[in-house]
RNA sequence: GGCCCCGUGGUCAAGCGGUUAAGACAUCGCCCUUUCACGGCGGAGACAUGGGUUCGAUUCCCGUCGGGGUCACCA
């Protein structure tokens, strides 16, 4: 009785490994290409910081020609979710890091080094367990969950290390024939590996983010085939990472305590060990507390939030890129018009502690993008944004195109385009005055400032519009008519000659610019209002000046 | 608690033994201007802390404190 009639009782039906290297060669990429994934749980639920690190794997595959897939986690069945696979790949799609390879929707895949669901690999890991098992290098464990509890308790009691390893691993002293015995009485068995480290021993590893790192080398006989036949994540990710020829593992911190056991077992697997980027979390402060973005207490941890709130896709991602990399920003200024592509993202420039999250940060970087934009696509984005969320808006829109995007290209494309909308859902709030079916239903009262006398303000719209305004105007005739109604109104023409002569004027031009603007929408702020008469047109400037005499 | 990682203005961050310690966002003031936004100029604001090493430490070493991670048949 040996290793090799253990492995065979335990995994009668396995195949040689040499089966699966031969199925899943070695890639044929030029020098350097790197080949990443990201290996989402699928949960139903994508969250930002999953977004972050596939951009980050997918710029990249990108950059050095290599491949970028997606496989899914799916080893721990009690947390499946409907139609989670859809959710994350979609997400990833929708934001411009849709995968070169692996699984491109619930159920569909592509690439030739599938199948990119776990829980479809189950024959695969079984191969290799077998494979440690005929080497000595993995054992059956027959301790029951409730054994293992006791173990640990009286290691907490005595204050020591807890864990499965050294004097406490009990089915690892057991011999062959003992093993063979217990399985073929039928008692459950789950497989453990067979660790050879020590732990007074150090081992050094150096992080492609996180640089040298020291940690006591592992000692655990950690499970790697579970009592549903499914690996752990460990098992799993170092065989599909073999397997499937990644050479740059990307993923959150939380796993660096976890690589020696990984390079443990690439090495008793026969393995080349990948390179890892170990990357920092997207953070949030808790009341003086930093924790990770959580899914149950932040709704801005979800990726959905983005796309309900109605933030550029373009703005996420730029802001995303600015936290991986903060030469991205220097980058941007000077390339202004430059697709993300052309960036070159350094894994080495990455932060080696997280990073607290930053709405305003990302909504400035929004309204720089917003500001670029031509009216076509705010018309565009707007509208599909507002069919989901805001039917009203959507309406409104569709019925006026025309109409909208001139409203919309109120001081944009030129210099210094106005930076005044970082969401969709601003722009209801920035133009709806430019409607007469809202402005009509709008009962909030006229915001009067200086000139609030309703006899003065009936006196200055009145003149204006049957003495000054014409359309046909250029904006210098046009503001200088409003200086000259200001005159014959007895105001001040000029703001800096009201302020020479304190006490002789009771307002100035742009008191009098006030009231009209007022009086026109409602508003005390607005873009240029001679872009704004000019679209509303005169009878409609006489129709609200009338209402406003009225009100 | 053990082990590991981290600690520059409110936030993101350059810096890698000698700097007036960059820049961006936020904030404040001024300018531009008919309002707002944009833009321009300027201000305030930081090397967690105590010891070393050194002619000299934000930079190197150690301790302390603080933050984070991890110690599952979850990933």
């Amino acid at each position: 009785m040996n290793y090799k009639d253990l492995a065979d009782l335990m995994f009668p039906d396995a195949k040689e490994i040499s089966y699966y290297e031969e199925k899943y060669p070695e890639r044929n990429l030029k020098e350097g290409a790197i080949v990443t994934r990201i290996a989402p749980s699928p949960t139903g639920f994508t969250h930002i910081g999953g977004l972050y690190q596939g951009l980050i794997a997918k710029k990249l595959a990108q950059q050095t020609e290599g491949v970028f897939f997606v496989r899914i986690e799916d080893t721990d069945q009690k947390r499946e979710v409907k139609n989670a696979v859809s959710e994350i790949v979609n997400s990833l799609i929708d934001f411009g890091i849709g995968p070169d390879e692996g699984m491109i929707s619930e159920d569909g895949e592509k690439g030739e080094y599938g199948p990119y669901k776990q829980s479809l690999r189950k024959e695969i890991y079984q191969a290799y367990a077998k494979y440690l098992i005929e080497q000595g290098k993995a054992y059956p464990c027959f301790c029951t969950s409730k054994e293992v509890e006791e173990i640990r308790e009286k290691q907490e009691n005595a204050k020591i290390r807890p864990g499965y390893y050294g004097v406490w691993a009990k089915c690892r002293k057991l011999t062959v024939e003992e093993m063979i015995e217990k399985i073929k009485a039928g008692e459950p068995w789950i497989v453990r590996f067979k660790s050879p480290g020590r732990e007074d021993k150090k081992i050094k590893h150096k992080d492609v983010i996180k640089g040298n790192v020291e940690f006591p080398e592992n000692d655990q006989d950690i499970v790697i085939i579970k009592a549903d036949g499914l690996p752990t994540y460990h098992f799993a990710h170092a065989v599909d990472d073999h397997l499937m020829r990644t050479t740059h593992v990307i993923r959150g911190d939380e796993w660096l305590s976890s690589v020696p056991l990984h390079l443990q077992l690439f090495q008793e697997l026969g393995f080349r060990a990948p390179k890892y980027a170990h990357i920092a979390p997207i953070m949030k402060n808790d009341e003086g507390n930093k924790r990770k973005l959580s899914k149950r207490k932040d709704p801005e941890a979800a990726v959905s939030y983005y796309v309900e709130e109605g933030i550029p896709k373009e703005a996420v991602i730029e802001y995303l890129l600015n936290i991986a990399n903060s030469t991205f920003e220097n980058w941007r200024r000077a390339n202004p018009d430059k697709s993300i592509e052309e960036f070159d993202l350094q894994l080495n420039k990455m932060s080696v502690s997280g990073a607290l999250f930053d709405m305003v940060k990302l909504l400035d970087v929004s309204k720089t993008v917003i500001s670029k934009m031509t009216a076509e696509q705010v018309y565009n984005d707007t509208l599909n944004w507002a069919e989901k969320y805001d039917e009203e808006l959507a309406n409104l829109l569709k019925n006026n195109k025309e109409y909208s995007l001139k409203v919309l290209g109120i001081e944009r494309g030129n210099k210094k385009p106005r930076k005044d909308i970082g969401k969709w859902s601003d722009v209801k709030e920035t133009i709806t005055y430019m409607y007469e079916e809202l402005f009509k239903k709008d009962e909030t009262p006229y915001p009067y400032q200086v000139i609030q006398d309703k006899e003065a303000i009936c006196n200055i719209l009145n003149t204006y519009i049957t003495k000054y305004y014409d359309e046909k105007d250029d904006k210098q005739t046009w503001f200088d008519k409003i200086k000259e109604l200001s005159g014959e109104m007895g105001y001040a023409k000029e703001v800096k000659e009201f302020k020479q002569n304190p006490g002789k004027y009771t307002a100035h031009v742009g008191d009098v610019s006030t009231v009209l603007r007022v009086a026109l929408t409602k508003r005390t702020n607005t873009p240029d209002m001679y872009e704004i008469m000019q679209i509303l047109g005169k009878e409609t400037i006489q129709k609200r000046f009338q209402k406003a005499m009225r009100e």
